[in-house]
This record gives C-alpha cells, structure tokens and sequence, in this order.
DNA sequence: ATGCCTGTAACGTACAGA
C-alpha cells in the first residue's frame, strides 16, 4: 500500500496536477491538506473518474483537510478530541474549530491527514493556539496508542514546525521567526516520546518539502523540511520505502509543498508493490 | 531552465501562508 501526504495549497486549483500524479505514481491513499473549499466546492468528479473515493472536511477558503482512497476507507473522524479552536469565541466561549484533521481507516491502518496551525509571529495568538494544538494532539495519540497498540497508526501532513536546523537552507535566515523556536520543536519532538518516529526521515535524511513561491526560493534551492509522517512502531514496521517527490515543485501551476510517500509492505508480502495486501 | 508569489473572496484589495 503506497501512501502520501501533499499540501496541495488549494485543491480547485492545481486538480489535474493532484489526479495526474496519484494515478502516475500509483499512490493507493492520499492525504491532502490545504484544500482551501468546501465539500460542495471540491472537484470530486476528476478523483471518482480515477478510481479514488474521498472524504474531507472543509469550512472556507482557508486550511481545510481530505482523503482521497482507492481502497475503502472506514471509520471517519473529523477534528481530535483534545482539539482546540481558534478566533472569536461563541456565546459559550468556545473559539470555532478549524478543519486541519481529519482520519480514516484503510486495511487496518489508521491515517491522519493534518495541518498544523502556521503560529504567524512568535507574540501571535496563532502561535499560542499552534502549541496547543501540538499538545493536544499528542495527549490524543497517548490514548489511541494505549487503547490499539497493534494497529499501524500513522500521523501525516504539513507539521509547520523545523525540528533540525538542517532542515531549512539557513537558519540563521529564521532568527525570531516560528517554526525552528524551541517550544514548537519540543511540541513536535513529544510525538516521539509518546512512541511515534518520522519514518521517512531514515530513509531520506537530507531533502525539503516544501520551497515559498517568492525570492526564487525553488531555483536557488532554499527550502524547508516540514511535511512529515510519523508512525507508530505497528506502523514503522511496515515501512519498505520513502519518496520526497521533488519534481512535483517544477512546471506550471505547482503547490509550494510536495508530495512525500511511504511504501508499506507486510511480512512475507514479497510482491513489489502490493496494490491490496 | 526549477526563475523573482500565489490562492480566495469579490471585483479593489485584504488576508493568509512559513
């Protein structure tokens, strides 16, 4: 089974890029984040007319999280439990929910398609609501882990966080800036204490996902490393092999994200890539 | 060329992104 995440930054947008590369690279589950639409907006016909059954959960032109599967996808959940909102609260004083999760079960595995709150500036609110949300999504995965130790379950999508300096082409451009501050690397880094690892990351040690569309950022090779899976030790062990698919940033109309993909294969599944396993 | 930012809402300009 061959798995990606891709922050598509607009799925009405780029469709034909998104389809055409699923169908080429013969990706079984997609996870998209930033789909910027509602469920009455998004191009389901281009993804049904490929063979991909989606789900998703869109409010607005902002943030906005889907599936897409060509294998079924079971038990649905939009939005974590522990998940905070953010903006102005209601006449209960709760700040709106944003739609940045969503999961699903394929064959077994459960998938969480994610985007992580960007934080804006360091004396943001958004940067508060970005920890908090971290937090809250890891005291989540505790619980899904110690109640289904044995399911493979895998946290995808664009984290907004750097947790190496190598991860970015200078770090020295980011002084002050979110995304490489201590606290948001230690939210990032206590999905590993709960017993999740990036499991592409031994794979691929070197590499960025994701280049901004200003300053010649591609071209000159400044980029950043922040579109990650994290997978439980069911999960990790599946794992067979990793892409960062790097040429998805070239042409016309790209995402300023790229796709990364993993690989599962199942013990004494020899078969090179397993379409149902 | 991988090239100086892009998408959405709404139709001029504001907001968000990392």
């Amino acid at each position: 089974m061959r798995i990606a995440t891709w922050n598509v930054n607009s799925i009405r947008a780029r469709v034909e890029r998104v389809v055409d590369y699923i169908v080429r690279e013969e990706i079984d589950v997609l996870c998209m984040q930033e789909i910027k639409c509602r469920d009455n907006q998004f191009p389901y016909e281009q993804f049904t007319a490929a063979g991909y059954e989606v789900v998703l959960h869109g409010l607005n032109q902002w943030n906005g999280v889907a599936i897409a599967s060509r294998l079924p996808l079971e038990d649905v959940q939009i939005t974590f439990p522990s998940q905070p909102g953010f903006g102005e609260p209601d006449a209960d004083g709760n700040a709106p929910l944003e739609a940045r999760a969503i999961a699903a079960t394929v064959d077994g595995v459960r998938l969480w398609s994610l985007y992580v709150p960007n934080g804006r500036e360091l004396d943001h609110p958004h940067y508060v609501y970005k920890l908090e949300w971290l937090r809250g999504l890891a005291r989540d995965t505790a619980g899904w882990l110690a109640e289904s130790p044995d399911m493979p379950l895998a946290l995808l999508g664009d984290w907004n966080v750097v947790p190496y300096d190598h991860d970015v082409w200078d770090i020295r451009e980011f002084a002050g800036s979110t995304h490489v501050s201590p606290p948001e690397r230690e939210a990032f880094f206590a999905f590993e204490a709960v017993g999740l690892k990036d499991v592409v990351r031994p794979l691929i040690p070197e590499g960025y996902t994701y280049w901004d569309y200003k300053q010649l950022r591609f071209p000159r090779n400044e980029g950043m490393r922040i579109d990650f899976i994290m997978g439980s030790p069911a999960f990790a062990e599946l794992v067979d092999s990793a892409v960062i698919a790097r040429d998805e940033r070239k042409g016309d109309g790209p995402s300023d994200h790229v796709p990364v993909v993993v690989d599962l294969v199942r013990e004494g599944d020899e078969d090179d890539r397993p379409m149902i396993w």
